[in-house]
DNA sequence: ATTAATCCTATCAATTTAGTAGGGATTACA
DNA sequence: TGTAATCCCTACTAAATTGATAGGATTAAT
């Protein structure tokens, strides 16, 4: 399952995305508008920020801010950031690869070869897909 | 996150493909093997039973066998059985659809389309892999 | 009968999730 | 220079989920 958080983290990078203009945007804002707790999405946003995704500025008229053309964030990253290894399982990750307890050979484990595959192919969807995609109006 | 029931159950599953021969396969034998604790073992294979991928004999000599050929048993059924929807939102589930309480036009969400996206991706494996497959020893 | 299996229900500790609370630090602007 | 608006940070909490364990009831072979 999707976290919340990731739901909620996506939905404001949109958010803000369609947001043309210099000016940040606040996340008081971005709450009112997408129906998310404007605490719990202060949180997000800080985190999104802190892994270089978004700027921020603060203060009167503060706000936060793409670090990057939309065409440019890719979903890799993003999912990264919010829901953490794209990987159902530790042992194959490639980011946060992690050996199993049991299993002693993981060449043999039908899970690993199964996961390897659905893996590869969420993978392909997210490396496919920028933030440009997911701001389409249509 | 796989949860430790389904990975637990691929794995038991693919021992009692691999043991050709008549008698059912008993959870203690497998739990030992596969590493597995015998009592959550139980209930595993017990879901997996009243599901109708798995008969059992009970009694002495009793155990746990596959109702149909390892071939024609598709990981789609299983992981929906183990793991549940393999929709990563229930706004895009084909067997456990629920609207979201945000979101008030689905079509017009960023989050939904991405996510069918990832879901098609993932039936695509899932549809394509039988237990025959996880079975196959290399 | 005895033994060896599955079957069933209840309970539990640890973790994660989805939030809430309260205030600190910074900036714009009157 | 004061004040309001804004992000920033930490701590707390309730509910749900996960990964088990416990104890026995039921069934079948010998």
């Amino acid at each position: 399952m999707l976290s919340k958080k990731t739901k909620y983290g996506l939905k404001a990078l949109t958010y803000i995305a369609r947001s043309i203009g210099d000016t940040p945007i606040q996340v008081s804002e971005i709450a009112k508008s997408e129906q998310i707790p404007q605490k719990f999405l202060e949180g997000i946003l800080l985190t999104l920020r802190k892994s270089g995704i978004l700027g921020s500025k603060k203060g009167k008229h503060g706000g936060y801010y793409l670090r990057s053309e939309p065409a440019e964030i890719k979903m890799t990253d993003v999912m990264r950031v919010l829901e953490g290894p794209i990987a159902m399982v530790p042992c194959v990750s490639l980011n946060f690869y992690e050996k199993c307890d049991d299993c002693p050979d993981e060449d043999k484990c039908s899970v690993n070869k199964l996961m390897i595959q659905v893996r590869d192919n969420t993978l392909k969807v997210f490396r496919n897909t920028t933030l440009a995609d997911l701001s389409q109006i249509d």
